[in-house]
DNA sequence: AAATTTAAAAAAATCGATATTTTTTTAAAT
DNA sequence: ATTTAAAAAAATATCGATTTTTTTAAATTT
């Protein structure tokens, strides 16, 4: 077995479940069979079982008894749990990070704007790269945030998220400026203004968490059939 | 191989080896070698291989690339992090389960209550049982919140802490009134005065980490010999 | 005949033993 | 003292054996 890079097989399988959990290639409380998922990520049975363990610390999968592994089941009121912490702990760190982040921050808060402005009216097209950018943005905002445990979880909690996002790509609320909420919000941070930042990121998380709600909702009753 | 109970061979060894760092037998930054593990845990290498996976995956120890596990570190940083999350996440925990407990939750909170203060005097004999009706205590006060991810985080945070506070038992501080703290709580929470109750769980996580702190603190530079 | 129970077969999950890499240690040589 | 090479140890992966669950089909009961 040749090595494709410095990770382990348990690593690359892991990382690769989580990125079909998290893009919804692999349906919420979908069954996971050791065998489809030898054949499909062509790897051993203990990497994979290793890579489930790992997913199921971290809430991606479940596991119950002798009965095998499961993706780990989205539902409306996981969505709303979710986004109530979101808020929280997004906020926080927005704080933490304007009490202390410097030049060097301020300038990559500004680069990534742009970056992301620049793509951001053709969402629909290149979404993968928006998806990208949009999170470098989110993550530029924090990154002077000196809480690792509050980055870990913020960081949690927002792939839990992305999970209910990336399944109503469909769905897009035509009335929003999703580029002038990031803009406010950028503004505050950079005029080090808490109150503000945090609140422009609340109503950003909630309209957006509100798309959501309405995609996910109209998946459930399509899915009811 | 003669089945213990419901529990496959993983989870076992999964909730031994969490045990055992939580409770500091195994010392943090500690090499996690499988063999040992196999000789004290007495299984076979796939099982404490998945388990070591799964706790990665919770935070209790760490993996690089191809050199194996290690009981995850602590440091006062890291104690201080913990604590600012821990007040946050407790505190709206609390006021959750203010806002939606009924009359039974009120009465595991007293019986819990009542359960820990009987022995509250010899802390320092039966620590362990201490140890656990104090966890009971504190659970049954957010009973009634029903945030998942919010009570999953805040336990999370609790055992991450814990680890600091079982470190340094010998500590005591015998200014404290510890069931005076937890009555006060239990009060302002029965009255449902959120911001009573919040401020004396502060206080009251406060305290404890200081003590903490202080134990925490000897024991490096007791190690720096 | 329909529904429930029971028994057998198939599938799947879990585990342990062994083989293959990779890292770490040890010792020799520059 | 530093580098290099060989040996030992450790981690990871594969494979096959065992146990458990699920499915299927037959038998019994209502």
């Amino acid at each position: 077995m040749a090595k494709t890079n410095g990770k382990t097989l348990s690593e690359s399988a892991c990382d690769a479940l989580r990125l079909d959990i998290i893009r919804g290639h692999l349906e919420p409380g979908a069954k996971l069979r050791i065998e489809e998922l030898r054949q499909h990520y062509a790897t051993g049975a203990s990497p994979l079982r290793e890579a489930l363990n790992r997913l199921a610390g971290e809430g991606f999968v479940t596991t119950e008894g002798q009965r095998g592994f499961r993706v780990a089941p989205l539902s409306l009121k996981d969505l709303q749990d979710i986004t109530r912490l979101r808020i929280m702990l997004e906020c926080e760190a927005i704080s933490e990070s304007i009490r202390h982040g410097d030049d060097e921050w301020e300038a990559n808060i500004v680069a990534a704007f742009h970056r992301l402005s620049k793509i951001e009216s053709d969402r629909e097209h290149g979404f993968a790269q928006w998806e990208s950018r949009n999170q470098e943005f989110h993550e530029a905002l924090i990154a002077a945030c000196d809480s690792a445990w509050l980055l870990k979880i913020r960081r949690l909690l927002y792939e839990q998220h992305k999970r209910y996002r990336l399944i109503s790509i469909l769905e897009h609320d035509e009335t929003r400026d999703v580029n002038a909420e990031h803009e406010a919000i950028m503004r505050a941070v950079l005029n080090r203004d808490e109150a503000t930042a945090c609140a422009a990121t609340e109503s950003h998380i909630m309209r957006t968490v509100e798309t959501t709600r309405l995609a996910f909702g109209h998946l459930q009753a399509a899915k009811a059939d």
